[in-house]
DNA sequence: GATTGCCTTCGAGTCACTCGAATCCATTAT
DNA sequence: ATAATGGATTCGAGTGACTCGAAGGCAATC
């Protein structure tokens, strides 16, 4: 089965420019074309596709992935290299895992407060506490 | 207690110029700065670059995230506005918390064939079959 | 009194998109 | 047959958010 430039975007939650940015910086090796020269995403090309992105996903820039890519193409001489840097954006996926759950739970709590505010409106405007101070607590965040 | 630019970026572990850039564009309102114009950072000037930075990582423009700061400045009156706000990032987060989720387990796996490769040689680069082949799965990611 | 280190502003550069124009091709509607 | 529709292509300019580095100020230390 092959898949449009939009059908990979669509499954990949890419946009359509993103998927030919990258094809046309060489990191989806297995990309065919038909014969009007559109892009044929393969089974394959989605693969790399999709490796692609969670790649850059971890930080690394478009060329650090081509470098990736271009290892992986070596074939088995490259394994340590290919290793190492798996295992180096591992450690990063790990610590985006943490700041994603952390960050959640930054706007769940902060959803319960707002939530709050507007149920029981504690939070009186006329209440002379919440405009006569004048620090910088004033501007709660 | 104060924080300079560089204990602030260290403990939210951003850089030091994106700190500075987000406090020229007056995501941290209640900033401070010392005789010699030196910003310095309160614990509620910490909050609010936090709470932007988390904002920012939920794929808000820094221009909206701006907007959102003169909302919360501007009191309860437009707690509605800010409440939807949060719920839509709140909701993006938890998208990202998956997918966040897929890219470790991704990286877990390849780092496991990875390892797998490296530790039996089964893929012998004088056997046939690495090279032999000729369709586009001959280059796996 | 020079070096060190941290701070400042400012402006240029970079990366990865992002957008839009111009064009091509195949299918469908008139 | 011709026109419109929808998707594809390439190319080049524009954008957002950094990112970097220069030039300089101030304070403490060697």
């Amino acid at each position: 089965m092959k898949y449009s430039v939009k059908e990979a975007a669509e499954k990949l939650g890419m946009s359509q420019h993103t998927v030919r940015y990258y094809t046309d910086q060489g990191l989806v090796p297995s990309l065919q074309r038909d014969q009007h020269n559109n892009r044929q995403f393969s089974q394959n090309a989605l693969d790399w596709l999709t490796a692609c992105h969670y790649l850059r996903q971890t930080g690394m820039s478009v060329k650090a992935v081509k470098h990736y890519v271009d290892l992986c193409l070596q074939g088995h001489q490259t394994i340590q290299e290919r290793y190492q840097l798996i295992t180096a954006q591992q450690a990063i996926a790990q610590q985006q895992l943490i700041t994603a759950q952390k960050r959640l739970a930054f706007l769940n709590a902060k959803e319960k407060i707002y939530h709050e505010e507007m149920q029981g409106e504690q939070n009186d405007p006329m209440n002379p506490n919440t405009w006569q101070q004048n620090d910088d607590t004033k501007h709660k965040c």
